[in-house]
DNA sequence: CAGAATCGTGACGAATTGTCACAAGCGAGG
DNA sequence: CCTCGCTTGTGACAATTCGTCACGATTCTG
């Protein structure tokens, strides 16, 4: 229980939080592992075995308890309770992730956001002020905040990427182009949709 | 070259693929394996041999032409050329899309979009006019497209999804975070960033 | 010309994944 | 109660992928 996952693990375990959101919220109480297969193009018997690593989760011939597996696999990923995350960018796309439902529903919560658009600070989004980015550092620290999303121009991601690392944050998700520098010990997701679409269209088009 | 890739080279590829479009736009015209390492978290040895496969792409001593190496490998995934997608959802994420560069900068062209609000349907966004999505089987088919983003809350996705495939679209992107039944001939790539920031955030508290 | 940098590539072990198989447990229906 | 179908848990093993070390070949710099 105290070991580290391998990243494929992880990933995996990953989509099957993911599907098994969405089978909760649909009212399915019980999920088989074909079902989750047919969702993530997981082996059926790779699911199995990823699960049971972990304890016997399911009964036989009959599957898994959505609810009670959902809660198994925050358990494994250790990710329970409420997490605050910081967002960098009040334009259209921050405004597309203030509103969305997607992060609260995983216990996520924007705690704060910030901008650099003198136009843009003190206005309310959601429930939330926009805040100088020059703030960040002070409103990071004193909200414990590791987690940042970047949704801001190129040109403006790697500044920004410097405030949050300044404010001490480990963990950037990126949603602009940019390559970011940062130090060793912060992770960052950059997430490209035209790249990922070239790498779909690649297996159309074979 | 008519050989089949496998997931994983196909999906390194598309990660070159996307730091060397960055390293282009900074002014870069050389970069070394090592470097491309450096952003990737891929290992060099693992690129050099990925690039090598396909022909002798570098100079050795120098590094890759970062121009040249970018053509190679949209030729080795196909994905030269434009490509007409469709995007489906004129709110706020859908407004993000559509004004940003990220899709245009790889041959990306969206070429309607499509809302089943009355009131968003006629207005322009960027230099497209939203169509209703009673329309999608038309216009698609009209304009060959095979690809689509979805950017509608989670209760119209199946929904919008449908229409899409009824229009003989191939691909879909999907950013809500619902499961899509679709058929088997159809290719859904769903992006949740909540569940991309668990699964960060486990290797962190690790 | 010497030296540093970098590619291309072989070899090999380690880790991961896919596949088949099957016993054991569970529920439904008669 | 008994049988039948479904599903999990798990072993065994092959196939694939990946990381690593090594090293010759090539190119640029000074």
């Amino acid at each position: 229980m105290a070991e580290r996952l391998t990243v494929g693990v992880a990933a995996r375990l990953s989509r099957y939080l993911q599907v098994l959101t969405q089978a909760k919220k649909m009212g399915k109480d019980r999920i088989s592992s074909q079902e989750i297969a047919e969702y993530t193009n997981i082996n059926a018997t790779q699911i199995r075995r990823d699960l049971s690593a972990f304890g016997k989760f399911g009964r036989r011939g009959v599957g898994y308890r959505t609810d009670g597996l959902l809660d198994e696999i925050r358990k494994i990923l250790r990710t329970q309770g409420q997490h605050n995350i910081a967002l960098v960018g009040a334009g259209r796309l921050g405004a597309a992730v203030t509103s969305s439902p997607i992060f609260a529903e995983h216990g996520i919560t924007i705690a704060a956001v910030f901008d650099n658009d003198p136009d843009k600070i003190g206005q309310v989004v959601g429930d939330l002020t926009v805040s100088s980015i020059d703030d960040v550092v002070d409103i990071c620290r004193d909200r414990n905040i590791i987690v940042g999303v970047l949704a801001v121009p190129a040109e403006s991601a790697q500044e920004a990427a410097q405030g949050l690392v300044d404010a001490g944050v480990k963990i950037i998700l990126n949603y602009s182009e940019a390559l970011l520098d940062v130090p060793p010990d912060v992770n960052v997701h950059t997430s490209n949709p035209a790249v990922d679409l070239l790498y779909a269209l690649y297996f159309h088009l074979t």
